[in-house]
Formats: structure tokens, sequence, C-alpha cells
DNA sequence: TTTTCCATAATAGCAATACTATCATTTATA
DNA sequence: TATAAATGATAGTATTGCTATTATGGAAAA
């Protein structure tokens, strides 16, 4: 199967410091920060800071402070903040899309592919390669507790139609795809893999925040999503 | 089965225009607008720009100034535009849970129950009792697309121990009853009734504003998220 | 080597936001 | 009619989200 991490894939080997670029959509940046060191520390110290004190109180002043450059450098990698927040989820979209595409490559059994997505989204550890300066798993947080806000504006429409939101749908599209494999008359394929997409991240949020939206007390433990989702997929299909 | 509705439910009547009192959080407010007319100015016009200009943009100086009165005032009633938020959302979820109730009172089948209920969350548009005035169609548009701000800030943890979302836990707790009603064995009731609620209206907004997220083709059709959802939570009940 | 770019630094400025504070005036209530 | 409470009018402040200008330092081209 052809795809669009093709290149990336191929760079894949056994030591665990890979270096893969990620597509990202080119009207999300002025400047690519991927092509200087200073663009770099960017987005490693915008993720650690939305990651500590969320979206809100992050300012492209403070960011140039704590890098020690200036706010108006920033303003040449980025347009606005927003957009730096779209960069930084779409590249998560995209990172799980690439790992949902590797890692049901060996799998040819439609039911075991789609526990192994389901693992996948629900992973509480971010796995696969390592990279130089994006901390995956304070990137899993912000999607988790900011990912929302890239759409939730009031220039959706016109963001999608730059196609900024992207990388997840195509992560939605090919989740749906696999749900296809295994029952290839469903109807609602693509409205049950975005709701597991969803919910394999919001449930993840309620368990932390809002406990008792979930079932699992408070002990705060979302190794309890994965086998919900599991059975909510699985006997959906099942049943057509 | 008393509850929490159980006055505003003796007050219902024949005629539409009845008034409905539902229960708020007092915290959400340091005067109550409810109990004056510039109060539930406030709110009716609150509501409106919201629902046309989205949240960002909201500032009370603008709200001051289309009711005609001052910043000043409007801070005499809510300590900033975030609990105002919260307050109309909760409202919207409080008045949902009275719906709820309301219209399974009278069914007795479990199954037919857990339709109703899901008929009431994706209904388009918004049904039950008048009131003064809030435009409930408005509120819905604001829940579907500006609703998780309300618990998406920095102060989630300290806003859920104040009671803020007490309303949309409440109705999930409902919800997740029914569930268990129907399969008392179920293990995710909670996980699956905040998976509807939440998707009910997620759906809608993906519908209107990311279309290829959903089955629905581009013809923005929401009346098919019923269906969607009563066959995902009908199939997945089955199965226990 | 010199020139000339170009990225970045340094600094300023501006309109808007999210408040807080003060005092005058109107309105309600006792 | 007195008195308190609610609202209006106005001012002020720190911060945000930018834009603009000029200076500097280092790498590449001439």
């Amino acid at each position: 199967m052809e795809n669009i991490f093709t290149f990336a894939a191929n760079q894949l080997s056994s030591i665990m410091e890979v270096y893969i670029q990620l597509p990202v959509n080119r009207k999300l940046f002025i400047r690519d920060p991927e092509s200087t060191d200073l663009g770099r520390r960017m987005l490693a110290e915008s993720i650690r800071f939305i990651h500590q004190y969320g979206f809100e109180e992050f300012t492209f002043k403070k960011l140039a402070y704590s890098i020690g450059t200036t706010e108006a450098t920033i303003y040449r990698y980025f347009e606005n903040k927003h957009r730096l927040l779209i960069y930084i989820v779409d590249w998560y979209w995209s990172w799980l899309h690439y790992l949902c595409i590797e890692k049901t490559r060996k799998t040819s059994d439609p039911a075991q592919r789609i526990r192994k997505i389901i693992r996948i989204l629900t992973n509480g550890e971010a796995e696969g390669v390592s990279f130089r300066h994006i901390d995956k798993n304070l990137l899993k947080g912000i999607v988790i507790s900011e990912g929302s806000k890239a759409w939730l504006t009031r220039h959706v429409v016109q963001d999608n139609r730059d196609k900024l939101f992207k990388p997840y749908k195509d992560l939605c599209g090919f989740v749906a795809g696999i749900f296809l494999e295994y029952r290839p008359r469903y109807r609602y394929s693509r409205s049950l893999a975005t709701t597991v997409v969803k919910m394999s991240h919001t449930l993840n949020f309620y368990t932390m925040n809002l406990p008792s939206l979930t079932d699992y007390g408070t002990s705060k433990d979302t190794r309890r999503i994965r086998p919900f989702l599991e059975d909510l997929v699985l006997s959906t299909l099942k049943n057509h």
C-alpha cells in the first residue's frame, strides 16, 4: 500500500533515534520551523509551555523570552499562536496515522487490525520512534486538552478549506477503512471511526479531570478506556 | 421518582408559555441574572451574540453596549465571561436533563426509553416548553460549538470541585442509569452515556463544519446522527 | 576581500481586552 | 421621606496580539 508516509517508512531503522519528517501543511507557517535550530526550539518550547500552562496562557512574548529570542522573530515563523497550535496538533495526528499504518501492516485479520488500532489510539505512553525536539508524551497531553481548540473557532470552515485539518480527517478515514474491511456493509464507518478517535482522547481528559463521567472511579486509570472502546466497536460491527 | 426538577415539572401546563426556573449553581453569578430585567437581557443578548460571533469575539463591553448598559454593571452580575458561558451551558444541560426525565416518564420498556433519550439528544429543533428570554435553538448551537470551552481550561479541576459541571454530569449519569435498566451487567454504562451525549453534539458540529468526518456527505443532514447512535448503543448493550 | 543579503535583535507603538476603582445618580424599599 | 441598593459615567491599568522600523552580525556571492 502506497501512502503519504512511504518516504518516512523507508527511513525506519533499528536504532531508535530516527528522524522522520512528517508532512505539514505549508499554510501553517510563514518560515518552516523545521528548517532552523531556532524554529525547532520554538516547537519544542511551545509544546512544553502549552502543556504546562495551557493554550490561553501561552503567548509569543513568553515563548520568545524562554528561548531567548524576540516576539517579532516568532512572528516571522508563525502568523499567530493559533496556527502554531494547529501545526503541532496536525503533527500529532500525522504521527498517529503513520503509527496506525505501520502497526497494522503485518496483520491481516480484520478484527485483529481493529484491536491494534484501538490499542494505538488509547495508548497512554506515546510509542514509536523518537524525535529530536518533539516530546510526544507532552504533545499527546496537549492534543487531549487543547486539541479541539484547533477547530472550535469562527473560521473553521475557511481553515478546513485550506486543508488545515487534513491529518485528523485522514486518520479518521483510515480507521473507517479498517472498519469496512471487517464489515463492508456497515453504513456508519466514518461516524464510528470519528467517535473512536474522538472518545479515545476525550475519555482520557474526563478520567483525569471529570472522573464521574467514566466508569473508572477516582483511580484515574486510563487503561480501561481501551476495553470499553474495543467492545463498543466490535459489538456494533458484529451486529452487521 | 423524586428528582431535582419535581417543582418545575409540577408547574407544567397545557399552554406552551410556561416559566420553569432551572436550578443554577450560585457560584456562577455574583448577582442572580434571573432576578432582574437587566439580568435577563444580559442572558438573552449574550446568547444571541455568542451564537452569532463566537465566544472569543464576545466581550462584556460589546454586550453592555448592545443592551444599553455599562461594562461595570455586567461585572456586578458575572465575575467574567467564562462564568457566564458556564452559566448558559449549564442551563442547557439542566434543561435537557429535565426533558429526558419528562419524556421517559410514561415509557416503561427499557429499549424504548433508550430510543427516546437518543431522540432528545439528537433533536435538531429544540423542543419542550418555551422560555421568556432564552432562545433554546441558539443555545443548542452555542453548546455545540462552544460548550467544551467551559471545561477546557487550566482550572477544570477547581471548577469541578465547585460543582460547576454538575448539570452535565447529572445528565450523563441519568442516561447511564437508563442503559443499566436495559442491561444491568454492562460495565461501561457511564462511558457509553458520556460518549452518546458528547457525540450527539460533536457529530452535529462535524456535519456542519467538517462533513468528511461523518457519513452524511455534504448534505449537512444531521438527522442521520440519530440512527447511528441508536444502533451503536443498542448493538453494544444487546451484546451483554 | 569586499559587498550584499538575510535572519535576527532591539525597540517602539497601537488598538483591544479584561478587568478594577471611584463617585454620581437613579430607583426601590422601609 | 429617609436610606440603602442598583446602575451609570468615567477613568485607569496591565496584558495581549499584533505591526513597523532600524540596527547588527554572519554567511554567501562577487
